[in-house]
DNA sequence: TCTTTATTGTCTCAATTTATTACAATAATA
DNA sequence: TATTATTGTAATAAATTGAGACAATAAAGA
């Protein structure tokens, strides 16, 4: 490979020492995914992340990095935690990445630096995204969430704390509403509630505790062909009332 | 007040735009109370807070901050949120707090500069901790959570999330065995469960509730002179069964 | 010594919630 | 029209929680 002299991330517009991490879970009808991304050349698989600008919220430069990495506006997100350990520091894995993109090392240098790194969860619809690589990266693809390849650093730890606090959330945020399509089966809600969970839920009890909770619309039927009762269509509430 | 030249925090020795927040929870018997520390000359009342150096974790910097605060060693302590919003960014309060302090405004300039914070929550017991103010601060004090005095930047809404964040973890973290001496009357037990959650709590379902949990040892009955059956005193399982 | 008083430790029974099972109502297919 | 695989709902059992009753004290006072 070529080196390619390329326009650097400037310390100049960004906070030093100051990085984020998103997981960013879609459900695909069957399984929970996560979206990782792959460096160029290094075989490193990282989630995806940035830095925040000297003159945006923290929030704000988290939602900047996931409206250009899924093109999506209004996404669900969660702060979580933020790492600060001096063992998540990689110099080494820093500068291959930086090596393979053709980047001079000086240009780099508070790229190469600790950095505490705050995590956000997002939720999104699985079908309304064609998630775009990054300047550094050459792919980025849906995993499932208990089938991930190997990750940089100390990512695997931030999945593992982002399903923690997602499972911990699943009753008093509405999860399902920003995992799945505006109109669902109950069959789909409660596999969200299942893949989020890791265990079978009993369906009786799931239906009937989803409408005593008064959150969902009910709409025409779905008929997909088969033989069998169509299920319903739901949706959930919008909170205009 | 006459000017004094002191040794200032240097830059090159802490992460720049990196501070930390505790909420430092005791409990005296009978209100949940926070520590609270008040500026030399300024009136400005603010969370015991602190940087943390270049070559520490971060739960290491937090836990030394503690540690100068306190005396404690080993205190209970909870990440819940950081906060990076640009409007916390205050530069005419830290003016202030340097000014009084008789720091050179050049000394003191990466001080003045956007801090992104990440806010933690201690609990620690109340009867142990005679609390120490810092060199930038002339007392320090517990406030019961209900009668804070007016407080600097967003700290106000940082004591808020610890105490929703306290609420929500109060069933799955055992938050009384931190708050409360080694032993203890099952009285008191519910008195930090209701100064937490805010409620009155029934006697008897309490008492029925905590027992089934199987988490306590009953002791000794303890005699306070009072003309009526004396209760027994309680101590959290050591949990290496 | 015998009441009286304020709590504490248990129990009981009612109300509510959750678990389990049963079964009727489909929507194609044969 | 019978068959089959689901879905929607009801019925019943089991478990949990709410509310109240009551006996067991520990000291004070008569």
């Amino acid at each position: 490979m070529t080196k390619k002299k390329r326009k650097l991330l400037s310390i100049d517009d960004y906070i030093p020492h100051l990085a984020y991490d998103t997981v960013i879970f879609g459900f695909n009808g069957e399984h929970l995914k996560i979206l990782i991304l792959e460096y160029y050349a290094t075989g490193l698989f990282a989630l995806p992340g940035g830095f925040v600008k000297r003159d945006e919220n923290l929030d704000d430069g988290v939602k900047r990095g996931l409206r250009e990495r899924t093109g999506l506006d209004n996404i669900y997100l969660e702060q979580f935690h933020t790492f600060g350990d001096l063992s998540r520091h990689n110099h080494g894995a820093m500068q291959r990445i930086l090596d393979a993109n053709g980047y001079e090392s000086e240009d780099g240098n508070w790229l190469l630096d600790r950095f505490i790194s705050v995590a956000y969860y997002a939720l999104i619809n699985y079908k309304d995204v064609d998630p775009k690589p990054d300047d550094l990266s050459d792919s980025i693809n849906w995993y499932p969430v208990d089938e991930l390849p190997p990750l940089m650093m100390d990512h695997h730890k931030i999945v593992t704390m982002a399903l923690q606090t997602l499972k911990n959330n699943l009753e008093k945020k509405l999860v399902g509403m920003n995992l799945l399509p505006n109109k669902f089966t109950m069959k789909e809600l409660q596999q969200v509630y299942e893949a989020i969970l890791g265990e079978k839920l009993r369906r009786t009890n799931f239906q009937r505790k989803m409408l005593a909770l008064d959150i969902l619309d009910r709409h025409e039927k779905l008929f997909l062909g088969q033989a069998n009762r169509a299920p319903y269509l739901y949706s959930f509430k919008s909170n205009k009332s």
